[in-house]
DNA sequence: GGATTCACCGTGAAGGTTCACGGAACGATT
DNA sequence: AATCGTTCCGTGAACCTTCACGGTGAATCC
């Protein structure tokens, strides 16, 4: 039963009082050579490390913490707008406290709730969840709400989509086909499309060959893309769902000697880093997560200077942007 | 200039004391329901939250929280890891605070240095990186060091690539390649096989086709396992660098009509979660990253425990595991 | 020699919470 | 009527550090 070595028993190992002890670690000054040394051997030798949280506790303007809730870390989406948050969080100076909710934010939530400011994720604000965050604010990412100490940050995808058709008739395409995802029949058994699936329809109009439903995975996507140019080989451009499926989508290309972007556009949808990693190298509309990650901070910004308690929801909507890169 | 709401503001709102309202706020007892719901609606009307660290500097002993330098969270490697650290952190009671180092690890760790009580992560322990650590103890991750408070976590990947060459010959394996990391070409300018072709040739001996070297991304493992494959067609099994690497090699076979694991069998190293994302899927040489993070939280624990001051460097070894999944 | 400066160091307080204990009010018991 | 037990609530202290300020001794100056 260890007592933790504090200040104090430095102080008195060096035979000297507290205020000298932390002047000795933070190179503060009014300070002999000598002294300093004594105290810092004292504190070696008892391996003295002050309480973060005494420490905090003075100072507590000085410090903010952000709890980040993360559907999943094995999926590159998610991890991707994670560094994103932390690359701001470090500019802003915010520390990043994270938790993997794995279809459980209340419990993420619950977890956080008594180390951070406030908690920002990807879930929807059900009131178990409010109730988890206790008087802590809450920042859904891609899902709105209107209850009271509930913000949101919004994903402008249709924009991105428009943007893209539009971008893409400049260079000459008219024929226009899409993959979509299967996953409303996986868990529901009936296939309802998907909000980007409306959006492109609306967007490419009569110039639409075909749409085809596969799984979201690499291959699962490689599989759909094969179907889709079979049934319509004079598409020459493909939306797909998401950049997994697209990039089996660039690969089954690659395999039936299809090539991209010469006889067919691919892009994707996310942005993701992955993209890079194939050649041709991944056309995408992505959310700029930079922004996402901006337009966040600003809202949890406010959120720590402000009374919170009376403070309307505060809603930002952040524009998607197409990274431009080789396969479209 | 808003003063933060304490619990003497609440006590005062709703006209009792600070015991009180801390009775009201967990739950506690030895109160009325009438009081108990007058101090929580004071409590909410004024926005009322316990600062973390006051909290936590009576009861220390009860939360722990350990810092996580990632290297990079673009890289599916490291969140990976992230992942599982994570979700042991969780089973363990502990509290993870990430920092991605991207190169600069002493900066990420001074980040985290006042806010955990020990810091995890892939670096090598360099003098200015234990200095920027203070008394706080490191443990590094995949790399050694004999530097009093710095332990380590190591993999044994060796054992890993034995066991997978022994485990193919069962299976009628006798002509061998690989695909080996071409990073120091890259970097250095010259190329120096990697530990993993040293043990990798040891382990097949004189059954050995041939070594290609790669880029490390998916295309250039495709590329660079399609080279293998026409310099010698009678490989039956290729170990690729990396899991990154071994996607390319699994998409390319199916390009150029090459069965997988029909008449080449493809195995990375690293156990991707995304290698479940391809068909046919992946089979890797993983750490056992459950393992590794286990091993981690068991030093973490015995220093957040023990005088670590005077603590021998720890180290221990997790053994690598082979992910059978269906390209070998 | 008394006043002033300088370098160094110590003391009180604050920061916000929780724990241990003590106390008041009130009905029940002897 | 005195004692006891229960229920509810408040006060002092502890947790550990840092900030603001005050103090000491020695050297310097007029």
């Amino acid at each position: 039963m260890s007592k933790r070595v504090t200040i104090l028993d430095v102080a008195a190992a060096a035979g000297v009082s507290r205020q000298t002890v932390t002047r000795a670690m933070n190179d503060m000054g009014d300070i002999s050579e000598a002294t300093r040394l004594k105290v810092l051997e004292a504190a070696g030798r008892l391996g003295y490390r002050p309480s973060r949280f005494a420490r905090n506790l003075v100072n507590r303007q000085k410090t903010h913490a952000m709890g980040l809730v993360v559907a999943s870390f094995r999926n590159p989406y998610y991890t991707d707008i994670a560094a994103d948050m932390l690359s701001v969080a470090g500019e802003r100076g915010w520390q990043l406290m994270m938790a993997a909710s794995e279809g459980e934010p209340a419990e993420a939530v619950q977890l956080l709730s008594s180390e951070v400011d406030v908690v920002v994720g990807h879930f929807e604000a059900t009131p178990a969840l409010v109730k988890a965050a206790g008087a802590l604010p809450l920042v859904c990412l891609e899902s709105a709400s209107d209850m009271p100490g509930v913000h949101s940050v919004q994903i402008d995808i249709e924009s991105g989509i428009v943007d893209a058709v539009q971008a893409l008739r400049e260079r000459g395409v008219r024929r226009f086909g899409m993959v979509d995802s299967g996953y409303s029949v996986q868990v529901r058994g009936v296939y309802e499309p998907t909000p980007k699936r409306e959006w492109f329809e609306a967007a490419v109009g009569a110039e639409l060959t075909g749409v085809i439903v596969g799984e979201e995975t690499i291959s699962g996507g490689g599989r759909a893309f094969a179907d889709l140019m079979r049934m319509h080989p004079d598409t020459e451009a493909v939306l797909m769902f998401n950049d997994l499926m697209a990039l089996g989508a660039v690969q089954n290309a690659h395999a039936t000697a299809i090539e991209v972007p010469g006889d067919v556009r691919i892009i994707g949808v996310d942005g993701l880093a992955l993209g890079e990693a194939v050649d041709p190298k991944l056309t995408s509309i992505s959310l700029d997560r930079h922004e996402l990650a901006s337009k966040t901070f600003d809202i949890v910004e406010i959120l720590a200077k402000a009374d919170f308690a009376q403070l309307d929801p505060i809603h930002r909507t952040v524009p998607s942007m197409i990274l431009w890169r080789e396969s479209a």
